[in-house]
DNA sequence: CGGTCTGTTGATACGTGTCAAATCACGTGG
DNA sequence: CCACGTGATTTGACACGTATCAACAGACCG
């Protein structure tokens, strides 16, 4: 996974406004930078997973983006709106904004123009409010870890760097109904685990029933298939009392 | 409120990439395309509201953004992810994909470059996130409607120009919920109603303390002022019973 | 082997969804 | 200008899903 060989040392020795980065190195839990610090860079994630971050006047904490390979950050305009933290041990490539904010057009090592860059960056954003739009946590559960298909290992299960408490403040649920959650779709067998961190989509298609889906049309034709998390018996015995009750 | 006048009848005229766009108008509930559509062009609005939504399987919309005048939508890739529909009369700017993909620097009227119109929809859209990582209803409304701020008339009333359908499927909430938290702050005197779209925002501070408030900092020195629906007696007989009971 | 941290499970309170009904706003036609 | 009808909004009663508080289990580390 490590390819940032290709791009890392490069800037400096240039002179020019030749657009060349910094490459840069967290370790987890590390602090990139704060809300309300100063914006004067933007970066792409070379390896490793970052979130960003606001905390909210009540204690509680936003998780709103997580960052993977070659995904871009930290573009917003002169302060931060949120702080950036690394999840795993990170490696990132560090811009300087005049590269956005001037007139010259910018071309990235293989990201091609900064105009692309931001489409993509644009993209994300709206995939992750579609996300947030969702209703319930099994909706936002089943989501969340479609979207994480991209972090699938060779055997097939998905490698989840970020704890549950980062999940929980991603979606806006507390840590316990995203385990209950998990554990529920677990016996559902719609996921297997190996581990808390280690997990097999099972039924991608259920899973996508459940998350909204691919897209849809029109309002018609309404095919009302609630899977509440009642509406279905369990493996064994059949418990779809409320209450995630189980065993 | 009609400044279009000076945009508007551009294009066409001149054969080359000289970065014009089409003025076309919607009437309320038009629909300007719809999800999986080919996404030919993108917009500006010029004047009324617009939305974008998706129709998920089972039946319920989501509502992902209200685009107002001078803001952007309909940027994403090859197809649409979302349907956009006006939610009153919109006039707006029709133009081609062609003129963010191409290798030219785009120069908008009035709006500066396509580097600067993108980060403009960037940050709106994070903003959308943010508000959607709010956890309780009474937050994201009153997160919501400080983001109506710009539609202040000059007697110091918002105008809602959107239902309170709309304003639940852009949440993740009920209208009921939405109706109940409303008619709940304005108990609270926290605003104040004239007619159901016509809304004063009495108490800004105290809706920015349930709304996350402006950010803060550190994740240290927290300040215990969890303002819960039963934590605090309304105006004159303290009925700080659940369910929202008042009278 | 006893710390702490993370994740899971349980019991219960409470917030929000659901279904139903009343009320209000507003356009139409008398 | 007012009566009426229709749709939007508000309110009520209740069920259900999620938050909260607490306890337990497992992983990692000293």
């Amino acid at each position: 996974m490590e390819h940032h060989q290709t791009v890392t040392t490069v800037s400096k020795s240039m002179p020019d406004r030749a657009m060349l980065g910094v490459r840069q190195v967290l370790s987890r839990g590390e602090t990139l930078y704060t809300e309300d610090d100063f914006a004067g860079d933007w970066f792409i994630v070379l390896s490793g997973v970052l979130r960003t971050c606001r905390y909210l006047p009540d204690g509680h904490r936003q998780v709103t983006g997580f960052f993977f390979p070659e995904d871009v950050f930290g573009l917003e305009a002169p302060t931060r709106r949120t702080s950036a933290e690394a999840v795993t041990e990170v490696v990132l490539m560090r811009y300087d904004r005049a590269f956005l904010d001037g007139d010259e057009e910018v071309s990235l090592p293989s990201l091609g123009h900064a105009r692309h860059l931001l489409l993509g960056a644009l993209d994300a954003a709206e995939g992750r409010i579609e996300l947030l739009g969702l209703r319930s946590a099994c909706e936002r559960v089943a989501g969340f870890l479609l979207r994480m298909d991209s972090l699938m290992d060779a055997d097939g299960y998905i490698f989840l760097p970020m704890g549950r408490a980062d999940i929980a403040d991603y979606l806006a649920l507390t840590v316990e109904t995203v385990s209950r959650t998990l554990s529920l779709l677990a016996r559902r067998k719609l996921l297997s685990f190996r581990g808390p961190q280690r997990v097999l989509l099972v039924s991608r298609s259920q899973l996508e029933e459940l998350a909204g889906g691919r897209p849809w049309s029109s309002p018609a034709t309404i095919v009302q298939q609630n899977i509440a998390y009642t509406a279905q018996r369990d493996g064994p015995g059949h418990l779809r009392t409320n209450h995630y009750i189980s065993h």
